[in-house]
DNA sequence: GATGCTTATTTGGGTCCGAC
DNA sequence: GTCGGACCCAAATAAGCATC
């Protein structure tokens, strides 16, 4: 393993590199960007080799770009009902499930970029993202849950003191206040094992997160773009003007939402359109759904023989072998320009692994697809999977908290006949992210 | 509406740290 | 010491914007 390098030891390789830290003699001039005369025709020249595709046939490289996939309501339910229904996931803290459930509701319901609520890399050390300011979305209970447990309201410490609370008579709404102390914490935090931290959750983590829940799912890795598109094209269909969609996805340029979002997408149906049948609407949604390409019974770990006799192969262990060679010697590098060469060595090992580690990829999502009325009897590859099927029933809330029932018909409301109890103290105990329990 | 450029997001290896 | 969840980092890639 790498022992990673101290601020001191990354400023000394600097100087080594030739950088000057010296900021006496630095001026806010721009830097410019045109090309300089003297290298203006050897860049055109490369630039035209490039252009004209000699360089991309000669390297053979690849232009393709990644598949776009679809979080359709469909899939979404697939991602909730593994959190809560079948997911045996040891999170440090139970307040991370209830954190990835709001944040899923967060982008399902509305099509927000990945920094409106998590901090982008762009953006590290900023803070940015959602913060306590007027929350006007619905998913209502796990924001209330959230809330709750920071103590984010200024008069009222209970849900039943929130739920009792009416706009006045000639008002359809009223404004409830936040604590002064939550008005610089994040509303999605990062977790640690005592529970959330005053600290806001990158974009980086919650992508990790939201792509291994997906595998454990059963779903090929969905993004968050994947739930604005679908936001988007849902949308759409619902009659809205392109201006009022425009603002919708706060696109500024008109383009954008037509030629990256719905270019692609058509709900005409073409076979009854020829032979005059009843149009169909919902087809289109079908086809996006499969862009997840869900296995049900994707085994979540590979068959150990599998995994076993590729790294039993001889050029795995060699490729290993000079990886961690590489690695030992990187470390006591002295020299800045050894230390790029090593690791650019390195990296290239990395490649050739990778591309042995592809087969397993291959195996995992060819695994044969067997329809749930076939299967007699669950088969569990997956410890954890086994295990928590074992102890479900001892958490009902979890598998209420979870319920396609209960999000279509609206009983998450609390304006409806319905009220929404934490299991054990709501003021900020680890019992209250242990789940939300809906009671009519 | 097309294009080129900037900015944001995604990816995957590496690291940290607590639990066992 | 090992394992695994969470996070970091930097490169790759896609989204988004300004301009013509």
């Amino acid at each position: 393993m790498v022992r990673r390098r101290t601020a001191e030891e990354r400023r000394r390789c600097a100087e080594e590199n030739g950088f000057d830290d010296d900021d006496t003699d630095v001026d806010d001039k721009p830097i410019p960007r045109d090309v300089l005369d003297y290298t203006k025709e050897r860049y055109n020249h490369q630039m035209d080799l490039w252009i004209d595709g000699l360089l991309r046939k000669k390297l053979g490289l690849s232009t393709t770009t990644r598949p776009k996939n679809y979080l359709t309501l469909e899939n979404y339910m697939h991602l909730e009902r593994q959190l809560w229904q079948n997911d045996g996931q040891d999170f440090v803290h139970e307040a991370s499930r209830v954190f990835i459930s709001g944040k899923l509701k967060c982008r399902v319901f509305t099509p927000a970029r990945l920094g409106e609520v998590s901090e982008g890399s762009t953006r590290r050390g900023t803070s940015k993202g959602l913060r306590y300011r007027p929350l006007v979305v619905n998913p209502m209970l796990f924001l209330l849950a959230i809330c709750l447990a920071a103590g984010a309201f200024k008069k009222y410490k209970t849900l039943k003191e929130v739920l009792d609370v009416r706009p006045p008579a000639n008002q359809r709404y009223w404004v409830l206040e936040w604590s002064p102390h939550v008005l610089d914490l994040p509303v999605f935090p990062e977790a640690s094992v005592d529970g959330p931290t005053n600290k806001i959750q990158t974009g980086n983590s919650f992508n990790t997160q939201l792509r291994y829940l997906a595998i454990r799912a059963g779903v090929s890795p969905v993004t968050v773009h994947s739930m604005r598109r679908e936001a988007l094209i849902l949308a759409t269909a619902n009659g809205y003007s392109d201006r009022e969609l425009i603002n919708f996805a706060a696109h500024t340029n008109k383009m954008t939402l037509t030629r990256d979002y719905l270019s692609s997408i058509t709900v005409v149906d073409g076979l009854a359109s020829f032979l005059k049948l009843p149009l169909r609407s919902d087809q289109a949604e079908d086809f996006r759904s499969m862009t997840a390409n869900r296995n049900p019974e994707l085994l979540q770990s590979l068959p150990a023989k599998v995994q076993d006799e590729l790294r039993q192969r001889e050029d795995y262990i060699a490729i290993t072998k000079k990886i961690e060679d590489l690695a030992l010697e990187m470390s006591s590098a002295r020299n800045g320009t050894v230390a790029r060469e090593l690791k650019s060595e390195r990296g290239q090992l990395y490649e050739q692994r990778r591309v042995l580690e592809e087969e397993l990829n291959r195996i995992r999502w060819n695994q044969e697809r067997i329809h749930p009325s076939e299967r007699k009897e669950k088969v569990y590859v997956d410890q954890h999977c086994s295990r928590f099927d074992r102890l479900r029933h001892m958490m009902p809330e979890r598998i209420t908290a979870e319920s396609p029932t209960n999000l279509r018909s609206g009983r998450y409301k609390p304006d409806a006949q319905c009220r929404i109890t934490l299991r054990g103290d709501a003021k900020c105990s680890t019992a209250a992210w242990t789940g939300a329990r809906i009671v009519t």
